[in-house]
DNA sequence: TTAGGGTTAG
């Protein structure tokens, strides 16, 4: 009877060519199950009022336990006398292994209702299933009946209850069980190390592991590579190290799974050193221990070893990088700026048949953002077949990184639309569309987002983009009154107050603030530094710059980066000297970006340098294609200087290019509305009262007839197609002069720099009209009050 | 018949 029944469910699906294994995998994916008979008493013929045969029994636990075959499983159950609670077991055990969680919970629902007798080994995976499904209302009905048939005390089934409790989120119910265990095991000390750690809170999960240690435990690689997890997530150095000496007390520092944790405990504590040392003592190495230590050089800053981990592992006849090899190398070609590896990686990628794999596209995504190649990372982006919120997230950062506000906001309104894909924004979409609300002014949306950010709690990454959003948005007492208010500072949130008050021309509050920082005992990084000698740049604070600069390395142990050297060319243009701007630059110890020669290029305008400003035009030009404000800056400077032929070279350039001059724009905010203008704006509703009010100022300031003898006639007929006259900013300022609070402060943005006949208008009218006008471009605010900017007429 | 693990994106 028992070879029959054997023999007609193997021939019907369960033994297949093993080649066809990932069929028969999907096959008991999507496993229907039979009918079953909810009487036995209609159903005489079955054979299952006989007790099971310790074959067909047999026969069960092996197509249960094969992780193909539980279709067939299931079939030979049906068949089978359902009062022996081991077949039922061996049913919800098979099922929960293959992935089939609702289906073991189903099972054992099933079992309830026949009023099958439960056991020890009827609950473990139950309880599994509950936990990877996240239904914490269920497994607290099978802990309930656990209690009911006194099983709550064993010690399998507990631990099984503590690691359900963490995955569903609920670590002091986990806590409760563990606590409540009359007897423990290594075990349960692990789960709640493990638990914590996966709970995200690293630091308890260490206390956990203190504890086990202090209680007698011995611990093994399973509490160790979990102990080790949490020194890498809280970069706790000092415990990683006590717990290295534990493993070679314990004899465990051969293991990989070991070494791979402490090399990336080292690595992502900064320890490079200590992680290629314990890299080598590790004697059967394996891709993972390989993808720690090309991880531990990206932490690090150390792009060339990270390349040349890769390629050592390589050319190791024994090694295959797969995904997670490249996505931890791809950071370096970000830290680099090199689009040429970037590419290498992604075509390595697809000829080892790496893609389609979400992670790894995402990476690249990310990575071709940040070398600028925004049309690869658009490209790669529209391909992927299963984006997910993090996809979106980095394709909308990639636009904002590389200011493209506008494709950013549509991004951003097309997966709000696909809120029924699931795809629901979360803090991190938000604080990465943010800026591009502020960037574009759209101060009324930034409001919006703020009070939808309620709902995030208090939310650190969310309220840093809003300290940023209100001081880009010119409300630098928001963005402190948010500062003041959070929980959760962090060295971010600090950076950011400090960029806040540098960006409005407050340099001193900017150190002070930095201070205040230090005081708190936040260590700076480079970001700090970007923050601080910008403020110091934009204030004109040359010596305290150059304090900062130089402490960086001395104090602080950090090497300056293309951002810093950025900020030390502005320090340098402002105090005139552009010679000794230029050796900098050719004596960095890094290659000049477009960047620093745009910092050059401005300061050469700023010091009406136009050989100068020449030289770093065609550096722009050599290192990137599509720099609009490089050519509008020279092209302006050959208009001051009448040089029209140059100006209508710039142009053709331009235009051979497809390089369109960006529309100057204007606004300001009115009542809780923004008022926008373009150059010589009439279709304002008050455009003829606006007019008047500036003939007013005009004549008021003396800036009514204004000849600058240095033109010739043609000149100035020339001049007059872009002349300040008609500055969308001079519209603007006349009507927040009327529009709002006598005696208050407005802002005014504008998305290109303000001209020099413009600024000298807005200070002669702060001065006239006792008022502060703040006028913020893309790069700082001028804060214009009684006849002086601060930005001190450099900018 | 019963358990846990290392390297991966914003």
């Amino acid at each position: 009877m028992a070879a029959t029944v054997l023999t007609s469910y193997c021939c019907s699906s369960s033994l297949k060519p093993i080649d066809d294994s990932s069929k028969q995998l999907e096959e008991t994916k999507s496993v229907k199950f039979p009918e079953r008979a909810r009487n036995s008493r209609r159903h005489p013929s079955r054979p299952s009022i006989k007790p099971n045969s310790p074959a067909v029994t047999r026969s069960l636990l092996a197509l249960a336990d094969s992780g193909c075959a539980m279709d067939s499983a299931l079939q030979l159950f049906e068949k089978m006398n359902h009062s022996d609670t081991f077949i039922w077991n061996v049913i919800i055990r098979g099922l929960a292994r293959n992935g089939l969680f609702s289906e073991a919970v189903d099972f054992y629902r099933r079992m309830e209702r026949e009023g099958i007798r439960m056991d020890y080994f009827t609950f473990p995976f139950v309880i599994k299933a509950c936990g990877e499904l996240m239904w914490l209302t269920e497994g607290q009905r099978v802990h309930a009946r656990l209690i009911k048939v006194g099983l709550d005390s064993d010690i399998y089934v507990c631990n099984f209850l503590v690691e359900m409790y963490f995955s569903v989120g609920c670590a002091e119910l986990a806590e409760k069980v563990f606590e409540e265990m009359p007897q423990r095991d290594l075990v349960s000390w692990n789960s709640m190390v493990a638990g914590y750690l996966s709970a995200g809170d690293g630091f308890s999960s260490l206390g956990w592991f203190r504890e086990m240690i202090g209680s007698g435990k011995k611990p093994d690689r399973f509490g160790v590579i979990s102990a080790l997890g949490a020194c890498s997530k809280e970069s706790c150095l000092k415990s990683g190290k006590e717990i290295h000496c534990l493993v070679i007390k314990n004899g465990i520092d051969l293991d990989v799974m070991v070494g791979t944790s402490l090399v990336d405990m080292y690595g992502k504590c900064g320890e490079v050193r200590s992680a290629e040392m314990v890299f080598h003592l590790i004697p059967l190495k394996n891709v993972a221990v390989w993808n720690s230590l090309i991880n531990a050089y990206v932490v690090s800053g150390k792009s060339a070893e990270s390349f040349a981990c890769l390629r050592l592992m390589q050319e190791d006849q024994h090694m295959v990088p797969d995904a997670i090899s490249l996505i931890n190398v791809l950071p370096s070609c970000s830290q680099v700026g090199s689009l040429k590896e970037c590419q290498s990686i992604h075509g390595y990628a697809f000829r080892k048949l790496l893609l389609p794999q979400v992670v790894l596209e995402t990476s690249l995504v990310d990575a071709y953002g940040k070398c600028a190649a925004v049309r690869s990372a658009e490209r790669l982006f529209s391909v992927i077949s299963e984006k997910n919120l993090i996809s979106w997230n980095t394709m909308i950062a990639v636009y904002v990184q590389n200011e493209k506000h506008e494709e950013a906001l549509e991004l951003f309104q097309e997966m709000c639309l696909k809120q029924y894909h699931h795809l629901k924004p979360d803090a991190i979409t938000i604080a990465s569309i943010l800026p591009s609300y502020a960037e574009l002014a759209m101060v009324n949306e930034c409001k919006q987002i703020h009070a939808l950010a309620a709902k995030f709690g208090s939310n650190t990454v969310i309220s840093n983009a809003l300290i940023h959003a209100y001081a880009k948005c010119g409300d630098l007492d928001t963005a402190r009154r948010i500062f003041d208010r959070m929980p959760g500072k962090n060295l971010v949130s600090w950076n950011t107050m400090i960029l806040a008050y540098g960006m409005h021309g407050f340099g001193e509050t900017a150190i002070a603030t930095f201070s205040q920082m230090r005081e708190t005992g936040i260590e700076p990084d480079q970001g700090s530094f970007v923050s601080l000698l910008y403020s110091c740049s934009i204030s004109g604070l040359i010596e305290q710059g150059w304090e900062y600069f130089n402490a960086m390395k001395s104090e602080y142990n950090i090497d300056p980066g293309i951002e810093q050297y950025g900020c030390m060319i502005d320090l340098l243009g402002r105090s005139g000297n552009l010679d000794a701007a230029r050796e900098f630059i050719e004596q960095m110890p890094l290659p000049p970006t477009a960047r620093i020669w745009g910092s050059f290029l401005s300061a050469s305008r700023n010091n009406n340098d136009l050989a100068s400003a020449e030289l770093a035009a065609s550096k722009i030009s050599s290192l990137e294609h599509d720099n609009t404000g490089c050519y509008v800056l020279l092209s302006n400077m050959y208009a001051e200087a009448g040089r029209w032929e140059d100006v209508n070279r710039i142009k053709s350039l331009m235009k051979e290019k497809g390089l369109a001059k960006t529309t100057a724009s204007c606004s300001v905010q009115i009542g809780g509305k923004s008022e926008r203008f373009v150059y010589h704006d009439v279709s304002h509703r008050e455009a003829n009262m606006i007019s008047e009010v500036l003939d007013v100022m005009l004549k008021q300031t003396g800036e009514d007839v204004k000849m600058n003898m240095k033109f010739r006639p043609v000149d100035l007929i020339k001049r007059r197609r872009g002349s300040p006259e008609g500055h969308a900013v001079r519209l603007a300022i006349c009507l927040g002069l009327v529009s709002t609070a006598v005696g208050k402060p407005f802002v005014v943005r504008q998305n290109t720099r303000i001209c020099k006949d413009c600024h000298r208008l807005a200070k002669k009218i702060s001065r006239a009209c006792n008022r502060e006008i703040v006028v913020g471009d893309g790069k700082a605010f001028h804060h214009f009050n009684g006849g002086v900017c601060s930005c001190g007429d450099y900018w």
